[in-house]
DNA sequence: GTGAAAGCGCTAACAT
DNA sequence: ATGTTAGCGCTTTCAC
């Protein structure tokens, strides 16, 4: 049996009253008192009981993180690297982290709906938001609090972290563009996801911008993976006319069209250039090392995770809407043989998209 | 204010303890009545306070996972992998997933005892054990459920599943010695690590068996990172009489080594070979695809949660320890430019090091 | 087949 | 500065 409340108060001859306040660091317990009541708590182990103060002040110090994984794996470093961003930052304020991975659909919902109506946790940290996302509907209707990663369309001003995914790929476009390409190829992903969306609007309008006209045969839609890359990759190639440039929507995607690249036998950087979009460790430790625009990852789940905590305790602030501009990494893979450029960046260890 | 069972029960003209039972599936509860409870509770969007249930039942269905990262982040997709087994197991019994990241150490310590003396799960699943762990024992000694993912000398008949580390480095390095290599380097880790041990005994039994005397100069100790392994291929083959061959103790140090060998324009599989273990996509879709041992790391979590779930309800079973076998995997990074031998196994997407 | 009542371990009014 | 009391929402004897 584990040691309780009680057992503390009655070792000490006082009232359980005086003991939890002791503990919890009231005001009003003499200083001798508390005292001797820490002392007696730590002799004895005591830790109270998690479910009675969770039934008592009605909150649980518990933060929810769904992972919407498309098949039943997932091994994008973006959610572990998201995760331990997210999971560093509920420690340093005390609170826990429950976790699930749910496809979207039926069972993400009822996962939703479980830990909102059995008050599982006191807020969610939302990833991979869609353009119309159910969940945001739902939180918002009921007041749940939550922060996201990426907006969504569906309820106007919830709070949220961004990355500028726009911009970030209007700037990757320009300098493949400046490189000399003109038939750049462009793999994304469904176009429900924001971060999908985004992306590509930044790299139609960095072929705007130099006048070239999107030529329908060179965007592909993929599913964020390697492997999905590696076949839009090869069917980029085998093109009539194929494409000179391919940009991956994230680095697993480019690194998936990299090793079709080198299947075919091409030099990546003087026949083909290829870029992804993340910043992963994976990326800029492939061969050659991956061009490629940065997020952070880590300091994002963080945040997103310090704003959901104040959210909880504070209610709707002013602002919890933030974007973070990406940053262009360039690197060989984007480079004709000889160009030795630094990196822009130091060493980068980062991860994939959200 | 959320929908109670006393909600419910009014709403019905009932009682809680009938709706209760009920909702419970008892049997002594008249059919009709049973009916329209269910269908009201639904209704009214009800599901029982988690809190209230954890404390009248003493159980949490919960399980604690604390991942012992050394840096502050971690990037294997060992992690996210097993997680996802774990984690999808968990589902299926209606078991949520308590998640933590603690390096080894003094915060470590603290997460563990804080969840086990406040009640916060029922169980843990352990990774990356060591050789004497302080987990194991904590644990054992107050019988709390776990499940380990990896032997421990601690405690003697602990429950775990592990993977048989050894014969798996022994085959690879056979493996090597049969490509016609002599001087094979090996990438380790800490000897702290269960799994580091293991390995390594392959290894050098691997070369017991040809008669080869290790060279100190050939083995090294890394950190299971990209990087580490990165650094100590680079000390290696800038030896005087550098290794033909190179194993890291996992696939993440096998990739940091190839990417040393490319940027000294050494041809991997002819000139060197390069070997890891773990089996992650990551080395499946290098250039060149990446000899090694592949462990079934999503079925391994969710059989190592399969089996706590169990213990949790049904107490010590008899034998509640497993050892998988790793396959050997040889692809292109161990043999020399034209030879095309299939892979041995189909597409393989596993992850890496327990 | 259903209800009344107790109590899980804690916190927070409200005394004193 | 300390104690008494009520009650969070649920499950489970124990009655009827």
């Amino acid at each position: 049996m584990p040691v309780t409340i009680r057992d503390v108060a009655k070792r000490l001859g006082l009232s359980v009253t005086t003991v939890s306040r002791a503990l919890a660091g009231y005001d009003d317990v003499a200083d001798a008192t508390r005292e001797r009541v820490i002392q007696t708590a730590e002799d004895m182990g005591y830790t109270p009981s998690h479910a009675a103060r969770q039934l008592r002040r009605k909150r649980t110090d518990t933060i929810g993180l769904i992972f919407p994984t498309l098949g039943n794996r997932f091994s994008d470093p973006f959610f572990s690297e998201f995760m331990a961003g997210v999971g560093d930052q509920a420690s340093q304020n005390n609170y826990d982290l429950l976790v699930s991975v749910a496809p979207p659909g039926e069972d993400e919902r009822n996962a939703y709906q479980r830990w909102v109506q059995s008050r599982r946790v006191d807020g969610f940290i939302l990833v991979r938001i869609r353009r119309t996302d159910w969940r945001i509907q739902y939180l918002s209707e009921n007041k749940f609090p939550f922060m996201s990663f990426g907006r969504s369309q569906t309820v106007n001003g919830a709070p949220h972290i961004g990355v500028d995914g726009k911009s970030g790929m209007l700037e990757l476009t320009r300098h493949m563009i400046e490189m000399g390409h003109r038939r750049i190829a462009f793999i994304g992903a469904s176009q429900e996801l924001t971060l999908s969306r985004d992306r590509m609007e930044g790299y139609l309008s960095g072929l705007k911008e130099a006048g070239i006209t999107p030529d329908p045969d060179l965007v592909l839609v993929a599913q964020l993976t390697r492997s999905t890359g590696h076949a839009s990759a090869l069917q980029l190639l085998q093109l009539q006319d194929p494409p000179t440039a391919i940009i991956g929507i994230n680095d697993l995607t480019a690194l998936g069209a990299m090793r079709a690249a080198q299947e075919l036998g091409l030099n990546i950087g003087r026949e083909l250039a290829i870029a992804g979009f993340d910043g992963t460790e994976a990326g800029e430790h492939a061969t050659p090392p991956l061009t490629t625009v940065a997020q952070p990852v880590y300091q994002i789940g963080s945040e997103a995770c310090a704003t959901l905590i104040d959210l909880i305790n504070n209610g709707q602030h002013e602002s919890v809407q933030q974007l973070v501009k990406p940053t262009l990494i360039i690197r060989r893979s984007t480079q004709p043989d000889g160009v030795n450029q630094p990196e822009e960046e130091g060493t980068n260890h980062q991860a994939s998209s959200p």
